[in-house]
DNA sequence: TCCTTTATTGACCAAATGGTCAGGAACACG
DNA sequence: CGTGTTCCTGACCATTTGGTCAATAAAGGA
């Protein structure tokens, strides 16, 4: 499409690439990178084939893409973790604001649950590089806040680890979730209220 | 291969099926239904692709046939939960059996899920079935030790769903943890008494 | 041993799928 | 306008893949 590398978009350019990686997000969302086809992917962005493979070299460039731009808005709320605030505060602000991502972008955390799954072969530097030094460093703050006697003593890291699990576990099973609760329900407002109390009581001094 | 829909399967067939499932529950695990392929699975059994086909019908079949037969293994030991027993106690079994599964059958956990995470197509009559009768079930039982003061309140549902995203979490996001944690870590052995604590300090009254 | 049943496979097929390409349509802009 | 660039598509291709089948080999039982 173009020769420069670095030109900036057209008008054009840029809704269609929004349109692909719209469509993309739910095809790989639902289907898995291997399950979703371009084929897919074209219908839902309302484009042709040759046209979505105008736009990006290939379904693995659309995927790679989709990935690493939503990595960002994925960590964004742990690095907010303020160091200066309230432990418990920042802590529960942490645990909502993933819960909301949860809530509000479920494609997003199934199309990472995919990746994981599969061995995360497009992320594997970004885990054990970016993500682990983010990472550290929220266990760092969390660490400090129970050396002052400011939150009960636990492991960091695993502390994090539960956070994801039982946040994410409202996107990424959420149809188990809704089969074993039945009709009339809400997971989301429902598992706010628990999950709060629960990190209230796990960090209580 | 046989007329008879109920014959009793013959040794070879025994051996053979059992290879197949083996094989099967691999590649599955590792790349989801739609992207392991009928020659992996006959690799990984040490087969022919036909042979494997003389066997089960479809690729469909296979995976329908592992789906449900480990589902038994993956509800026991929420089945085993003992309303005579004490409520602390047979809580922190079925989370440490739970944790225990996930650490010795990780292929099976990330076989389910793939599943639920594709809107468990072989599952839904399961799930809101048979799947929410036995968390019903339990649900009940917690409830009622909740109702006799001898567990905090909480939501038992969401309580049992908090058990599995934790447990699950280490083996779907294998990578992830590892990662994460860096070399020199055993996520299991580092999250159960993490896990146990959890829920000693949730549930005390 | 002989014969029926069960196992196994090479060769093959049709459909699906990622990707290409030449050429035409739409657009931007002097 | 006219012209060069960007955008778009129908037709096409090679490969992969689930599945079939006729034919052969191996068991098994009387």
């Amino acid at each position: 499409m173009t020769d420069q590398p670095d030109a900036p978009l057209t008008r054009i350019q840029q809704k269609n690439r929004d349109l692909i990686l719209e469509g993309a997000l739910t095809a790989f969302s639902t289907n898995g990178f291997r399950g979703a086809t371009v084929d897919q992917i074209a219908e839902a962005a309302g484009l042709s084939k040759p046209n979505v493979l105008y736009y990006f070299a290939s379904k693995d460039d659309i995927h790679k893409t989709l990935l690493t731009t939503l990595l960002d808005m994925w960590l964004a709320p742990m690095i907010r973790i303020d160091p200066q605030g309230d432990p418990l505060a920042e802590v529960l602000g942490y645990v909502r604001a993933k819960l909301e991502l949860s809530r509000r972008f479920p494609r997003e955390s199934r199309l990472f649950a995919y990746e994981i799954l599969q061995g995360a072969p497009h992320l594997t530097e970004i885990l054990g590089g970016s993500l682990r030094q983010i990472v550290d460093t929220a266990a760092a703050i969390l660490g400090a806040w129970m050396d002052q006697g400011r939150l009960a003593r636990v492991d960091p890291h695993h502390l994090i680890f539960s956070i994801w699990a039982l946040t994410q576990h409202y996107a990424d099973f959420d149809v188990q979730v809704r089969a074993v609760l039945g009709p009339g329900h809400d997971p989301f407002v429902e598992a706010e209220p628990f999950i709060e109390s629960l990190y209230r009581k796990m960090l209580a001094v």
